[in-house]
Order: C-alpha cells, then structure tokens, then sequence
DNA sequence: ACCTGAACACCGTTCAAGT
DNA sequence: ACCTGAACACCGTTCAAGT
C-alpha cells in the first residue's frame, strides 16, 4: 500500500540540475574568511536557504550548495534541520511572517485591500517562495503553526466583526477574500511579457493561430490582453468582492 | 515557425514546448512485440505519467519509473518528451482538457457556479496534479496553449458578454472568479483531518497552543474551523463574488 | 557525545556504441 | 537512421569512523 505521506514517504531524491543552470551562478555571498560566520542555527540556515530560492529557485537550493552557502559541510545543515522538506517549510514561514499588519484604519474594507496588496507585494518580492506559500501542504494543524502565519487571520476577523460580520460569516470572508488573493498572486506570477521584440498583440500572444470561428472573443481582446496590469487586476477583483460583501452585511 | 494544426486540438494539443513538438510522428504499427503493450507514442506516455502521479504524487514520477510503467527502457521516454519537465506540462494539460463544458443553462451565474465546481470536483480527482496546474509557469504565450486549455476562457467571455458585460469587463471577471476559485482549491486541498481520534475541537485543531489573550476569535471558532466543508464554502464564496457582479452589472 | 565525510541509493540526461 | 544502455554529474540522506 502506497503512504501519501510528503514527510514519511521516502528520502525522496531531488532531481538533478537543469544542464543550463548549472556553474553559471556564484554563491550570492562568499564569506571566505571563517572568523565572518556566524554561529550554525536554524535561523541562519532558513534565511541563507532563502536568500538562494530567492536569487536562483527551488531547483537551486541543494543541501549540497545551503553548506558551501554557510561554509560548513553539507552534513551539518541536517543537525538544524531534518531534511530539505523542513527547510522549504521554514523558508515558507519566514516570507510569511514578513506579512506587514495594516492595523485598522477604522475602515474594513480599506483595511482588507490593504492586506491584498500586502501579500501581494510579498509574493512579488519573493516569487519563487510563494507557490510554495500557498501551495504546501501545511498540513500542520491549524493551532500548532507558527504564530506569526496566524496573526493575519486573528487581526482580520477582528476587523471584520468589529464591522458588524458575525464571527462565523467572518471567517467565510477572511477565506473567500485569502483564496481570491492567492488565486490573483499565483496568476500573476505566471504572466509573462514573452516576446518584447513583436508590437502586434495577436502575434506577440500567439493568438493569431487560434481559429477566429471558435476563438472570436477571445482574439478580440488581444489589446486588454497584453495590457494586463496585476495590481489594477488585483483591485478590480476585490471591487467586485468588496461590493459583494457590503451586499452580505447589509441583508 | 508555428503551423496552424487543425488536428492539434484534440487529439495532439502540443503544447508550446520549443523542442517538445519536434519527435512527433505517426505511431507506426510494428512494435506489438511486448505483447498487450500499445505503441509508445506521447499521448501514453503522458497518460501513464498522470497515473502515476495520481497513485503515488509528483515525486514518485521519475523517468526511470515511468520506463518501467511503460515497459521500456527509460531512455525511451526521451524519444516523445523532451525532459521530464515537458511530461508534467502534458499532465496539466491533460487534466486541464477534462474540464468539463457545462454549456450555457441560459442563467450566466448558475453557469459560472457550475464551472467553479467543475474545476473543484477536477481538482479533487486530481489532488497532486491540481497544483501543478494552478502554479506552473504556463509561460507560453496564451495563443500558443494548447485549444483545450483556451476554451473555458471563451465560452465564458461569451457567457458573460450575452449577459450584459462589456468584454473586458468580462475578461476582469473571467480571473476573477478563475483566481478565486483556484485559490480556493489549494487551500481546500491542505484542509486535513489530523488527529481523528481527538473529538474536542480545541484540542484537535492544536488551538489550545494559542495565548487566548492574543487569539481570541480565532479560538472562539474552533468549530466553524472544525467543521470546514469544500463545497459549502466554495459556495459562500462565489455568493460573494456573484452578488458584486450583479452590482457591478447594474451599476 | 558530538562531528565529519565517505558511501549508498537514487536522480535526469547525455552520448558513444550497437543495430 | 534509429535505438540502447552505459556513463556522467549530480542528488538527499545514512552511518561508520573519528574526535
């Protein structure tokens, strides 16, 4: 019988370097003289395992390459860390508590937009991080996470019933509004300016190939298209949802 | 240069994969020689990668394993996908292509509602792929996506544009509500039971761990977050989300 | 007892050799 | 020309040996 387990399931090997990304980077801070080192602790550790994901990607933070990073042997890093799986937890946390609290403005739904583009901004600075934000499976029971990750949440349902939502109904929101937001992030984070070189939107999309019979909305908004602006989009959207849930307090 | 397939919609739906479409040729049909084993061609392979990362999650796929799956050398495999990247692309894509149409009820919100759970309900099927889906870098341009990936954005836009918006308003709602629901499927997908043998809410949850001083609303819904359902929360959601779109419609 | 680094059991992918 | 599989350059992690 097959274990789902992430942690348990195995040792499971990472997969080898992309050919091309291999010698090209250099580490992102050579302290050669071992009297700079700071003392070997799970904070120095996360942080240095960041600092790589954050210049180079998932694919380059090896615990092979997080020892040269802090100059110590490879084997060292697993006394502060069980495996790597931990130490992409414990980078996943660290971004996450760097989550800025726009304490109440006395306006909720200001306050709401404030935390979006908060998280936004986040993820913008630390794209490769944030998949793995909203995307791992902290299935660590909801109580046992690290306390920062859980402020948002308290801080936002305060927000909300102080506003007049019922404490059940506000936690619906804080979900709605959270799974909007990372739906938007993760969006974002794939648009991708493609082909600068081509002016012509249908061509610089590719939408020119799709057949204009069954794709005519579609190729007729080439224009908004290749104009997509994430921060606008991110407004449009909680528009839609602010004003939805004005709707819900009031009925 | 991109040639205009009309054949690729279905059964082939190459994806923009530079190097992916190049191997591509007809399964001939000399080669029944390991018995009840069909011909090795692009669309096995992926189908039996999505299987076995359906049974036994992403990591399990390895090239290696999936030789022995399809019963051949693993070098094989590289005669029909590029690299294993190229293979998890194909399974997002396949999955994706299953989404199901469920066509114009004639009542623009029951069919966004539908569509949400349509790619709720796929997700589910698929727990391993559905972040894959959602978070891979779809770099290629969105022309150049395979047919089967573009159609739900189409039929919706025209969803919405017979129900009174302008297209690019449309196209706002279009990600928002795609943004809204994916986000939600990520986080459905970490929802877990972890402790069931544990009844008290508090305890089971771990919200015992956290200062009540500080934590006070958050504790004070342990059963609400106890008793966290997928689909009715989907639900409270997209009421949100379709009650500001009639307001915005109106307005 | 702690620390180290060699060794193990894997990877993805290349490429020379075989057919 | 196609196909094969040995080989390469990596992995994460274990564990015996050294201190």
């Amino acid at each position: 019988m097959v274990v789902d387990d992430p942690v348990a399931a195995d040792g499971d090997a990472r997969r080898g370097g992309r050919a091309g990304a291999r010698g090209e980077r250099r580490p992102t801070s050579r302290r050669p003289a071992s009297g700079r080192r700071g003392a070997l602790d799970r904070e120095r550790v996360v942080r240095t395992a960041l600092a790589v994901v954050d210049a180079e990607g998932l694919d380059a933070l090896t615990m092979r390459r997080l020892g040269a990073e802090l100059g110590c042997d490879p084997m060292a890093v697993y006394r502060h860390t069980p495996n790597r799986d931990a130490v992409l937890d414990g980078i996943a946390e660290l971004v996450v508590e760097q989550l800025a609290t726009p304490a109440g403005s006395g306006d909720w739904q200001e306050d709401l937009r404030a935390s979006a583009h908060a998280f936004r901004a986040l993820a913008l600075a630390h794209p490769h991080v944030a998949p793995l934000v909203i995307t791992r499976p902290l299935s660590t029971p909801i109580g046992l996470r690290p306390l920062g990750t859980l402020r948002p949440l308290e801080r936002t349902l305060a927000l909300l019933e102080d506003a007049g939502f019922a404490p059940e109904d506000a936690l619906h929101v804080y979900r709605a509004v959270t799974s909007f937001v990372a739906g938007h992030v993760l969006t974002e984070l794939q648009e991708l300016v493609v082909d600068p070189e081509e002016t012509d939107d249908l061509l610089r999309l590719g939408l020119y190939r799709l057949p204009p019979g069954e794709f005519p909305r579609t190729r007729a908004l080439a224009g908004a298209l290749a104009r997509y602006d994430g921060g606008a989009e991110l407004d449009q959207g909680l528009d839609v949802l602010l004003s939805g849930l004005r709707a819900q307090l009031l009925g």
